[in-house]
RNA sequence: GCCGAUGUAGCUCAGUUGGCCAGAGCUACUGAUUUGUAAUCAGUGGGUCGGGGGUUCGAAUCCCUCCAUCGGCUCCA
């Protein structure tokens, strides 16, 4: 016998070689048969695998997040079963699960694929699925497994065979189709109800640009019927909110083909957005003691030589202007300028930290597969800071800009984010990072110390820093779920030397500052594109374009209609006049189709009274007010959104 | 950049066994109506069918090529 101890600390025995289905059948049928894997040891496992000690044990079932992986991997299985049956000689090279389903990869040789096959291989995946096939674990030798892939021909399992170490080799079997896999999968093919393709792409073999490509097909399974049926409609609902759907239908921006891919137009409501935006960037930087500067969106050439950024980025950089026998370049960040205005400042100790602000334009030459609506673009203006400090100030500086951020994202509500802590990869060092192994590792345990003493949650990630430093991004999801740097938090202790920047220490000698680089409201171009989705386009008020739609009832009405206007602009307040000869109803619901946040309605009883009828987006009729009464009302929201109180 | 898909009016879309002057709704404009909390009625205007080339008596429709967008891969200072 063997003792099981399961999550809520109990124990009970079982006898040895016992698997975790057959104790949950031991304890329900019903657990039974929604058990999808089961966690021996903090380990997945298939739920069909004999436990052969004592051991800890949690069911997983449809709800766990592990579970939901294992069923997928599995389907991914189930897929390549049923695309063999389709195209024999397929070729497969991973399978894995991913955030919202699976994927396989696959050569299909000569032949050919498209979504319109998908209904094919659904109905397929379905009839194998209803055969309630077992997956069948048996453990291989490395020769055993080498032997049967190259008898298959297949080039990409035999690779990553090559790679594993003898004695721990794995196949799994379903039905017809065997694969190299070290699991776990679920009992058997029937927990698969419901099947959906989602979509098909190309994917680098390995993810190298270098190797061949391979078509890489998307799926998504689900236990019951109804939950497919969910998922499709939560994907409708995220396509409603996607930026590029409401970006046009509010009239924020636009691409022409004739301006230029990923140079984006921004049209009136855009610019009141992006106006908005600096404003509280700007009152937010005073604060902290930043001064701002402004700098040319063009250098010359060796500006970048000294900072290091052409070896590392030219291919990424519009190429250059050539006047007078000198390179100029579209600045694509803004440092080397910020350093070089630091230099001319020529500081003492007695004058850092010193922080220069810029919402500065940049400019940088996307790969043209990579441009993504306002999320990845072309030109782009950055809410770009530098921070010059000693090393002593490094930790408070760091961490205020960390506050700052915080403070931002209470301000936009914004609850669901990552920071990712990048740091760099000894074996890289003066290949893709600058070679000073000493300073790497200081730095790094500077930024981890305040992280872990500001209580920030954190995740970090080795061999993904910036050139010159390790940095930390703030990841964010689109409505469509893809994930995105939406603002980022450097060190630098490379470049100010490259530019030679010093400061006068109180021993009278020169010593190199340490450079932050911050850009918390990230580009305009992506927090805007996020913003638009993470509203779904309903702005708070201090933000949205037009906050205000004054409706007359009828043209009788117009002349006070513009009064109230006019008096709305006098305190600030943006709003406009729907003068069309349109029924109320008609204006109302063009005014909550824009997603206007208030509507004020006007007719005989208001412009006797001198009041306004207070609508509010989404909610309807909340009374009657005077002028003065609603202008203090909108005021008051607006400061309260923004922490003004 | 690579693989795959898509491109018809300002917007959303119909029109593909190749065949009258390419359609609808919304928008815009004009007129009637003077309206009380999510669509008043009528009329008018608007399209190089993404660009270029080809096949054909005839191309939005078939072929080639370029451009742009979308889904991924790679990249991201």
């Amino acid at each position: 016998m063997i003792k099981i101890t399961f999550p809520d600390q109990k124990i009970r025995e079982y006898p040895e070689g016992s698997t975790a289905l057959e104790i949950a059948k031991s304890i329900s049928e019903g657990l039974a048969r929604n058990v999808i894997s089961a966690k021996v040891n903090g380990e997945v496992w298939d739920a069909t695998r004999p436990i052969k000690s004592d051991a800890t044990l949690q069911l997983l079932t449809w709800d766990d997040k592990e579970a939901k992986s294992t069923m997928w991997h599995s389907s991914a299985h189930l897929m390549a079963e049923a695309l063999e049956f389709f195209y024999p000689g397929i070729k497969f090279g991973i399978g894995p699960p991913v955030d919202n389903g699976f994927y396989y990869d696959v050569d299909l040789g000569g032949q050919s694929i498209s979504s319109d096959d998908f209904k094919k291989i659904e109905d397929k995946m379905l009839e194998l699925a209803k055969q309630g096939n077992k997956y069948v674990r048996t453990e291989v030798s490395k020769k055993e497994a080498l032997d049967y892939f190259s008898k298959k021909g297949d080039e990409y399992k035999l690779d990553l065979i090559n790679e594993l170490e003898d004695g721990q080799i794995t196949f799994y079997q379903q039905g017809n189709f065997t694969d190299l896999c070290k699991g776990p999968h679920i009992p058997d093919t029937s927990i698969i109800k419901a099947v959906k393709l989602t979509n098909i792409a190309g994917a680098y073999w390995r993810g190298d640009e270098k190797n061949k490509q391979l078509t890489r097909i998307y799926g998504i399974t689900f236990p019951k019927k109804s939950q497919l049926d969910e998922y499709l409609v939560m994907i409708e609902e995220a396509k409603k909110r996607d930026h590029r759907k409401i970006g046009k239908e509010m009239e924020i921006f636009t691409f022409d083909d004739d301006v230029g891919p990923g140079l984006p137009l921004w049209l009136p409501n855009g610019a009141v957005l992006i106006e908005q935006l600096e404003k509280l960037a700007k009152r937010s930087e005073q604060n902290a003691g930043y001064m701002r500067v402004r700098t040319p969106h063009i250098a010359k050439e060796s500006m970048y030589q000294t900072s290091g950024h052409l070896p590392y980025y030219e291919d990424s950089m519009y190429p250059p202007m050539v006047l007078e026998g000198e390179k100029y370049y579209l600045k694509a960040m803004n440092c080397p300028h910020h350093h070089k205005i630091f230099k001319e400042l020529n500081p003492s100790y007695r004058d850092l930290p010193i922080r220069l602000a810029e919402y500065g334009t940049c400019y940088r030459y996307e790969q043209s597969g990579e441009l993504f609506g306002l999320m990845r673009v072309r030109s782009l203006q950055m809410n770009d800071a530098h921070i010059y400090c000693t090393k002593e100030q490094f930790a408070d500086e760091f961490r205020a800009v960390n506050e700052m951020y915080l403070n931002y994202f209470k301000i936009f509500n914004i609850e669901k984010y990552v920071m990712r802590f990048s740091t760099h990869e000894p074996k890289k060092l003066g290949v893709k990072y600058v070679n000073e192994p000493a300073l790497w590792l200081e730095t790094e345990d500077m930024v981890r110390k305040v992280l872990i003493d500001s209580k920030i949650p954190y995740v970090e990630v080795p061999d993904e820093g910036a050139f010159y430093g390790p940095k930390i991004d703030v990841q964010v999801w689109s409505a469509i779920g893809r994930e995105f740097t939406l603002a980022t938090n450097q060190v630098d202790f490379a470049v100010p030397a490259r530019f030679g920047l010093e400061y006068r220490n109180s021993a009278n000698q020169m010593e190199t500052p340490i450079c932050i680089h911050r850009a918390p409201l990230g580009t305009h171009e992506r927090f805007i594109g996020f913003l638009i989705e993470h509203f779904a386009g309903n702005f708070p008020i201090w933000l949205a374009p037009k906050q205000v739609a004054i409706l007359p009832i009828s043209e009788k009405f117009n002349d006070y209609a513009k009064k109230v206007l006019q008096s709305l602009i006098n305190s600030d307040i943006r709003g406009l006049v729907d003068l069309r000869d349109e029924k109320i109803g008609k204006k109302i619901r063009d005014a909550e189709i824009k997603k206007l946040p208030y509507m004020l309605i006007i007719g005989e009883k208001e412009s006797n009274e001198g009041s306004v009828s207070v609508r509010k987006h989404g909610q309807g009729d909340v009374g009657s007010f005077s002028i003065a009464q609603f202008t203090q009302m909108i005021q008051d929201e607006i400061n309260k959104q923004l922490n003004l109180n």
